[in-house]
DNA sequence: CTCGGCAGTTAGAGCGCTCTCACAGTTAGA
DNA sequence: TCTAACTGTGAGAGCGCTCTAACTGCCGAG
C-alpha cells in the first residue's frame, strides 16, 4: 500500500504538484475554485502532508521539544498542559521526551529532539549541567522552566523558591513557632535556592541558632528518613518545612506513626502544592506556583524568539528571564505550637 | 550559522560522502581507519545526521509514537517506563503525545505521529473509537495498552480487568463482607470489565442482592460523591470496591470525615495500585496491574510486527492479544467487618 | 491595439540523506 | 597464472516536499 504524495493529488485533481503544496499551506495567492478541487481529490485519496519532507525543504517544522525530567511528578503534568494549551492557539505541535529524572537521559532527549530539527526547546526542571543546555541553546532557542539559570542564551521561567521559602517560614513563625527544620531537596532543581531561602529568612528573625537542615533529595523516603534522624535525637522541633510534596507526605505518614499529630504536636509545611497536597486526606500546607502560566510564559518567550529570527542580529540580544511568584497555600497541617 | 552537513564531513574527511553515510549507519562494510578518519571530521565538526534526511531517503524513522491519555495519572508514568526501557536496547527513539483526557486531542496526536512517519504508534488508555484506532493501525501498525480491544489489527496488552474485580471481591467476601458497594468508573478504560467482574463474582457467591453499583468516572471527587449517597442512605455497607484508586482516596477521606473508620468500620478497595496507594499514610488495599511489563510487551510485540514487514503478506496474520494476570495487593483498608 | 501589471499557475532546482550498482583492490582457489 | 569471491569506495538517482522565478492569460491604461 504506497503512501499517497502530492504529486497523486495533483494527478486526481488536474493541476501541478506546486499548486497543491499552496492549499496544503493555505497560501491565499491560490483561487477559491482550484482549491476546492486540490482539497477534495486529497480527501478522497486520503492524503496526508509528509512531514519530513515538508521539514527538509522548508527548513523548520513548526515543532517545539518539551524535555520533562519526570512523568511521574504531577509538576510536569501542569507545565505541559500550559505550554500545550499555547501551543495549540498558535499552530505549533509539541514532541515530549522523557527524562527520567537522570542526566543522561535528558542528554539523549536532547540530542533526538536536535535530531527531528525542531524549531525550539523547552527543558522542564531539567538536571543537565548548565554548559550543555548552553551548548544546546548555541543550535536552537531553548528555554527553561522551573530552574533558575543565569545565562544570555537560554531563557528562564521559575517561581521565586527564596521567596517561598521565606513566605513558609514566615507563615510558621507568626503561628509562633521557633525550631523549624528543613528537610532538603538536594540536587534536584529548586533545591538550593529553597535552603538558601529558609536560612536567610531563620537569620532575619533571629532564629539562626535553630536553623537546622537534613538532608533530603525530593522524594518521600527522604522525608521518613528525617524524622527518624529526628525522633532519634532529643527533642522533636515544632514544624517542618519539606523542599517538596514528596517529602513532607513521607515526615507525615513517619509522625504520626511515631504517635506524633500532625498538626498538634507538629505543623508541617511541604512545597509545590502537587495534586497530592491537595487530596483532603492529606490537606497539606504547602508553597504553590503557578505552573499552567509557568508554561503558558515558556512557550510564549519561545514563539517571540522563533519570531526574531530573520530579523538583523537576532541572536544579540540577550534572553528574558521570568521570575513568578510563589503563593502559600494554608491547610490543615499547620497550627499553632501547644504552649509548653 | 549554517548547519554541518554530511557533504562537509566527507570534504573535511577527504572521502565521497556515501562512505560518511556508512559510517553513521555503523556499517560494517567499511574499514576500521576510515572509520576512525570519518568519526573524527564529524566530531571536530559538531556533526549531527539530520533525521528529516534520513527518514525521508530511508522510508522508516526508528520512531515509534507514544499516546498517554493523561500525564497527570502515574499509571500512565509507569507503562511508559516499560517501554523506553525497551526502547533503549532495540535503538528506538520514542516520542510522547499527550492526549489530554479527551479523544480530541488524542486524535491530534495520532495525526502528528503519522505526518512524523513514526514507524509505529503504541496508544496508553486510549479513549478513542475503536473505528478511528483501527483507521490508524490501516496505515502503521499500533497496539493499544490497557484497554482491550477485539480487533484484527490492532495488537493489545492489557491486564484482566474482570479477573482483578473479581479478586477484589473475593478478599473482602473471605474476611466476611456480604454488602459490598462497587464505585464505577464510568467511560474510563477498563472500568465496564471491572463492573462486570464485580457483578458477576457477586452473583456467584450468591451475593446478588447486596450489590450495587453508584456511577462514577476515576476521579476523587466520583469517590467523594459515592459516599456522599450512602451516608444519605439508610444503611452503610461494610466495604467499598472502587474502580481506581483515585476514587478511593475520595471516599476514604470521606468517610473518615464522616466519623467512620477505615477499615474498622468500612473496608476499601481500589484498583491500579498507584503510587498513591502505596503511600504509607494512606496504604489502601488495591489491585495491581504488572504496568512495566506490559509497557515492555507492547513494546516488544509492535517492534515483532515491524520486524514482519517485507516478509511476504506481513499484515495478513492477525496480531496478538496479550492479557496479564491482575494481583490483589492487601494493605491496611480491609479487614473483617465489626460483627454485628 | 500594444503594453505593463497582476493574479493564478507551473517548471525545476534543491533540502540532506540513503541505497543501488558499478568498480577497484585484495585474497583465495583451481 | 587466471578467475572467483570478497571487501571497500564512489557516483548518481531519488525520497516528497518547498520556493524562486518564470510563464500565461486577461485586464485596463495609454
Amino acid at each position: 500500500m504506497r503512501r499517497v504524495t502530492m504529486e497523486d493529488v495533483a494527478a486526481q485533481a488536474g493541476v501541478s504538484r506546486a499548486l497543491v503544496s499552496l492549499v496544503m499551506r493555505d497560501s491565499p495567492r491560490v483561487s477559491d475554485a482550484s482549491r476546492r478541487i486540490v482539497q477534495d481529490a486529497a480527501a478522497k485519496m486520503g492524503y496526508r502532508p509528509n512531514l519530513m519532507a515538508r521539514n527538509l525543504a522548508s527548513r523548520r517544522t513548526m515543532t517545539l521539544g518539551l524535555l520533562l525530567n519526570d512523568l511521574h511528578n504531577p509538576w510536569f503534568a501542569e507545565i505541559a498542559d500550559g505550554i500545550h494549551d499555547e501551543a495549540d492557539t498558535h499552530g505549533y505541535r509539541i514532541i515530549l521526551g522523557n527524562g527520567r529524572r537522570s542526566a543522561s537521559h535528558e542528554d539523549d532527549v536532547l540530542e533526538s529532539f536536535l535530531s527531528f530539527q525542531v524549531d525550539g526547546i523547552i527543558v522542564a526542571g531539567c538536571r543537565l549541567a548548565p554548559k550543555r543546555i548552553e551548548a544546546v541553546a548555541r543550535e536552537v532557542p531553548v528555554v527553561s522552566v522551573g530552574r533558575a539559570l543565569r545565562s544570555r542564551t537560554v531563557a528562564t521561567v521559575n517561581s521565586d523558591d527564596r521567596v517561598g521559602a521565606r513566605v513558609a517560614v514566615e507563615h510558621l513563625v507568626s503561628l509562633g513557632h521557633r525550631a523549624i527544620v528543613h528537610v532538603d531537596g538536594g540536587h534536584g532543581a529548586g533545591a538550593a535556592p529553597r535552603r538558601a531561602g529558609y536560612l536567610a529568612t531563620m537569620k532575619d528573625l533571629g532564629l539562626e541558632r535553630h536553623a537546622r537542615i537534613i538532608p533530603g533529595d525530593f522524594t518521600e523516603a527522604a522525608g521518613v528518613e528525617a524524622v527518624e534522624e529526628l525522633l532519634a535525637g532529643r527533642a522533636i522541633p515544632t514544624a517542618l518545612f519539606t523542599a517538596n510534596d514528596l517529602s513532607a507526605i513521607g515526615a507525615l505518614d513517619r509522625l504520626e506513626q511515631a504517635g506524633l499529630s500532625v498538626p498538634d504536636d507538629v505543623s508541617l509545611v511541604g512545597y509545590d502544592n502537587t495534586a497530592l497536597a491537595g487530596l483532603h486526606h492529606i490537606s497539606l500546607t504547602t508553597v504553590d506556583q503557578p505552573r499552567e502560566e509557568m508554561g503558558r510564559v515558556a512557550f510564549k518567550s519561545l514563539v517571540d524568539r522563533l519570531a526574531d529570527r530573520g530579523t538583523p542580529s537576532p541572536s544579540a540580544a540577550p534572553v528574558a528571564h521570568h521570575v513568578m511568584s510563589p503563593e502559600l497555600i494554608v491547610r490543615r497541617t499547620t497550627r499553632a505550637p501547644a504552649s509548653p
